[in-house]
DNA sequence: GCTAAAAATGAACGTCATTCAATTTCGATT
DNA sequence: AATCGAAATTGAATGACGTTCATTTTTAGC
């Protein structure tokens, strides 16, 4: 597997079968399409809606019905975007990940220490999903966020590894293995914070575990955890 | 949280609600009430029929007609043991890590070094998970499974996690903390590599990252996960 | 046997995800 | 501008299934 670390590529798919619609751009007052405009707009509510009824309610206990009323669209209409319900729900957290990425990447983007970043970046994660209601919903099914943060955040994760273990800094013979495991255990350890099956405090030490995941060795691990950490930048209006 | 190491405690909830029959055991050739008898005979069947129709077509597929019918029981009687088909799903996956608990138990308990009884603990759960094709379908509710796991292997694994930091093996803080981390871990390492997402042949790596994450360090890892391993006694005839 | 309580039954209910025949919108062509 | 075929949209209908509950059966003491 390889990875692209084009952040525009990062919206992993597109359901839909785009036709070949304007194929004459011309002097036409249409250069797009008023189709194809609508049809970004549609999609964009959906996930939209999908997001605001799913943290809302569940996956699960989210409906069609409601989630197409709110985007203010047909109920079948849904199924020209996504081939299923769960197709939509994939959408809208591969949306949430690819969203807390970019966050994430604008902080550590200035760090050197590729250990920090990675550091940051799990800690951060972990953060969102325990601190923020909204995930709490989602996090019922947990490998459709470990999925999506598999291979929304796994570009730069995987990449933070690689650079670490070139450093020296990690021992890694596998990112992509180690990625796998991470993205589980962070899902698995906010859903149990969120549960109060483990105390919110415990979040350092699992910042500390992950770290040693990497081979780092525990002190070190213990040392890179604990470095302060630059505040987050906003999130986007809706996510 | 406190862990009852006593095996019989193992069977974490029991759902139904016993009235107090047989008050008088006296000379009665009933020693124990038909009722109770055919109340466990139903319980089990419904377990074991769970199993059956679950691992074949994957918890949510599974019809509770269907595993009503194989336990010849009527499809309202399945509610009077179980309240839902999420806990008789839930009964199911402790039933099964139960089962190779013990399994594994009676291997690791020859065992001198605890690091080593981890090691095989984990090692044999993602062997299991990903070489029996009956987990494959158990393994799309991740979060079923891997609270199963943390649940009825834990009151073992914390041990092993405690003994062998108190020898010096690991260094753990937390060992609860940590269970939950390597719980979901191997269930997202056993789904990728049964979805071919990743080689059968990394097994041996996620060993090794689940024992660095114990702080025990890469190279001593490495060590303990290739140690030589006797094999499993033989699995109970359903299970 | 008789009886009241407990357990079992399976038909019926309600809730969706998904489908599809009918309708509307689009944009190219005349 | 009027027309037309294709594409997109719609929402009522469908089917599947978990769960409930009025009815029947079983049980155990008398």
């Amino acid at each position: 597997m390889t990875f692209d670390l084009d952040l525009s590529s990062l919206v992993v798919q597109e359901t839909i079968k785009f036709k070949g619609i304007n194929a004459l751009p011309s002097r036409n007052p249409t250069p797009k399409g008023r189709v194809a405009l609508r049809q970004e707009r549609n999609r964009e509510a959906l996930v939209q809606a999908g997001y605001r009824v799913m943290s809302e309610k569940g996956i699960d206990a989210a409906t069609m019905q409601e989630i197409a009323q709110k985007a203010d669209v047909g109920a079948g209409t849904v199924y020209s975007y996504f081939k299923s319900k769960e197709d939509l729900a994939v959408a809208v957290l591969e949306r949430v990940m690819h969203n807390l990425a970019i966050r994430i990447e604008e902080v550590t983007n200035q760090f050197s220490d590729p250990a920090q970043v990675y550091a940051f970046g799990v800690r951060t994660v972990i953060e969102a999903a325990t601190g923020d209601l909204r995930w709490k919903q989602l996090l019922n099914r947990p490998e459709v966020v470990a999925d999506a943060m598999f291979r929304c955040m796994g570009p730069f994760a995987i990449r933070d590894l690689q650079n670490a273990a070139r450093a020296n800094r990690f021992k890694v013979d596998d990112a992509e293995l180690l990625w796998k495991m991470a993205t589980f255990a962070i899902v698995g350890v906010s859903r149990a914070v969120i549960q109060e099956q483990l105390s919110h405090r415990l979040i350092d030490e699992a910042v500390v575990r992950l770290l040693c995941m990497t081979g780092i060795g525990e002190a070190e691990a213990i040392e890179v955890a604990n470095r302060p950490r630059p505040a987050l930048g906003p999130e986007s209006p809706v996510f």
